[in-house]
DNA sequence: TTGCATGCAAAGTTTTTGCATGCAG
DNA sequence: CTGCATGCAAAAACTTTGCATGCAA
C-alpha cells in the first residue's frame, strides 16, 4: 500500500459516486500533484483485482451494428466478445414493475432498462475444457 | 442511397451477427477497395438514425470505479452519463428463471446478467424543461 | 543490492471531424 | 451550378505500456 495507492483508494471511496479514471486523477492530483495517469490506472486495476474496489466496465468495448431493428435482449460471450440475440421477449413484466419501484425510491426519471445475459458462446464453451488458467474473462 | 451505403447495409444485414465497424469495413472493402473508414462510420450513423439498422452502443463510454464492492444494479443518466446505485435487490428471481430458459433455448452457457436502468438523474430532470430540441440523448 | 512502484512519454485503439475532390441532379 | 457524399488524413478521447529513476526492504 503505497501513498499513491492509499490516496486513490480514499478518493474512490469518498462518495457514493462512480468516478471515471480522469475524475479520480483530477482529485488525487490535488493532493499529490506529481502523480501520473499511468499510476492511477495501474493502481485502480490492482485494487480491483484485490477486491478493494469495483471496476465498472462497459458491457462491450466497441459499437456494433445490427440489421435486426426489433427490440430484443442480447447474449454476450465473456471470452470472445460476440453478441447474439437472446430469444426471450423484451420488456418482461417484472422489469417494468422494478422501473416503477425505482421511480418511487429515487428522484430519477426512469425511461427504460438495458439487460444483457453474460455467458460463453457455443464455440468458447467447447474450448473451455483445455483453457489455460491465466486467461482473463471480458466481464 | 449511394453505392457505398448500399453495400454497407447489405453486409450489416447479411448475417445474424452484430459486427463492429472495423469488421464491416473489412467486408465492405473486399467489394469496394477504395472506401474509407470515415464513410463507413458516417453511413452506419445515418442508417441507424433512419431506422434501417440498429446501433448497439456500449452502456457507458468510460470505465468507472466504485468503492462499494457489493453486487448491485445501476441507474444511468442518459443526459450527463452519471451512474448511481439502484436501490433494488440484485438477482431478481424472474431473471434467474430467464437465465435458465436461455440456457435451454440456446447453446450458450449462461453465467449471469447485467441490468441497468436508463433515465434522467434529478439534476437533469430539473433542467429538462428548458432543454433545446436538438440535444441528443446518450442512450 | 534487489525488486517493485513510480513518473513520464509514447503508442495503441476506436471514433469523429475538416477539407478538398468529384459526381449527380 | 449547387450540394452532398466521398476519400484521406488528422485529431480526439481513453487506456495501456516501455523505460529509466528511485525508494524501501
Amino acid at each position: 500500500m503505497t501513498p499513491q495507492r492509499k490516496v486513490i483508494l480514499e478518493e474512490v471511496c469518498k462518495e457514493g459516486e462512480h468516478l471515471t479514471a480522469d475524475e479520480i486523477y483530477d482529485r488525487v492530483r490535488k493532493r499529490l500533484p506529481r502523480i501520473s495517469m499511468g499510476t492511477v490506472y495501474r493502481n485502480l486495476d490492482l485494487m480491483a483485482s484485490q477486491g478493494l474496489i469495483r471496476k465498472l466496465q462497459p458491457d462491450y468495448p466497441q459499437m456494433r451494428f445490427d440489421g435486426n431493428t426489433r427490440d430484443h435482449y442480447h447474449l454476450l460471450c465473456m471470452r470472445c466478445g460476440r453478441i447474439s440475440d437472446a430469444p426471450v421477449a423484451h420488456s418482461d413484466n417484472a422489469l417494468e414493475i422494478l422501473e416503477g419501484t425505482l421511480g418511487n425510491l429515487t428522484r430519477y426519471g426512469i425511461f427504460g432498462h438495458k439487460l444483457e445475459f453474460i455467458g460463453l458462446c457455443p464455440e468458447c464453451m467447447e474450448k473451455e475444457k483445455n483453457r489455460p488458467e491465466d486467461q482473463r474473462l471480458l466481464f
